[in-house]
DNA sequence: TGAGCCTATGTTAAGTTATAACGTCGCTGT
DNA sequence: ACAGCGACGTTATAACTTAACATAGGCTCA
């Protein structure tokens, strides 16, 4: 990866950044259309994948979005609290909760290489405010 | 929902349980098509959301496609196993791992609601056919 | 420092997935 | 038989994603 590279996915971090909630590839493609109006959907992909290739950034799967990672860069999948209220998500890591997931996936020869964990619901904040 | 309602879920269920993998809406309206030229892809969609609601069918969000449930009729969330090789998909159920999965979630306060777990890998039959 | 390659970008286009909106018609219950 | 509900039909479009190929920035090595 050369330079350039590494500055539009700077650019694309920190527009994902910047939001607490989940952004999709278009929400950020406006974002960054007011610095550059010429840049198209396969740039911003293209970081994307970069960046979720270095475990900087996460997708959510049930929500064709993307989120920055919230911890310290970790190799290991997430656990993705999803608030479906207000769009807030949690970042947990469990070895124990993978190896368990693996292990029933593996009980009839499935050999698991990636994991998605992703749980709908409502955050604290949310709960508390439905009364 | 009706009789007419029904007749078209058992359709598109039967389209669905005729593949051993997981099928895109698109394709399931391309084989329903044949019967019916006229199908559209709303028609689809809402027999898979009802469908999906009864617990019959699975949606796999990390392909963006659907699979008839393979076991019994279980309103739990499922576990599945997806081969990205040949596609096929195994689904486990584990009361014990989506107890584990909400604590590690409940932490921090939050309510789950749905649980997706779905883990990429290789079948047993594809990992032996490797070499 | 300049030639040449590598790699990411720019650009165009199209493919895929999903839903909004509204009129119509068949089914159900009385 | 008729009213009312709910699913469908239809049209249109929104939202998400990738293919393909030309171009240009930037790194390497002489």
């Amino acid at each position: 990866m050369n330079e350039r590279g590494k500055r539009m996915q700077a650019e694309v971090l920190a527009v994902l950044r910047s939001h607490r909630a989940p952004m999709s590839a278009y929400e950020m493609l406006g974002c960054l259309r007011r610095e550059n109006p010429r840049l198209a959907p396969p740039t911003i992909y293209r970081a994307l994948a970069a960046l979720i290739e270095r475990g900087i950034v996460h997708r959510l799967e049930s929500l064709n979005a993307f989120i920055a990672c919230q911890r310290d860069r970790h190799r290991q999948a997430s656990i993705l609290s999803i608030c479906d209220d207000c769009g807030e998500v949690e970042e947990n890591v469990s070895t124990e909760l993978l190896k368990t997931l693996s292990g029933i996936a593996g009980k009839s020869g499935f050999a698991p290489a990636r994991h998605v964990v992703e749980i709908h619901g409502q955050c604290l904040t949310c709960v508390a405010e439905e009364e």
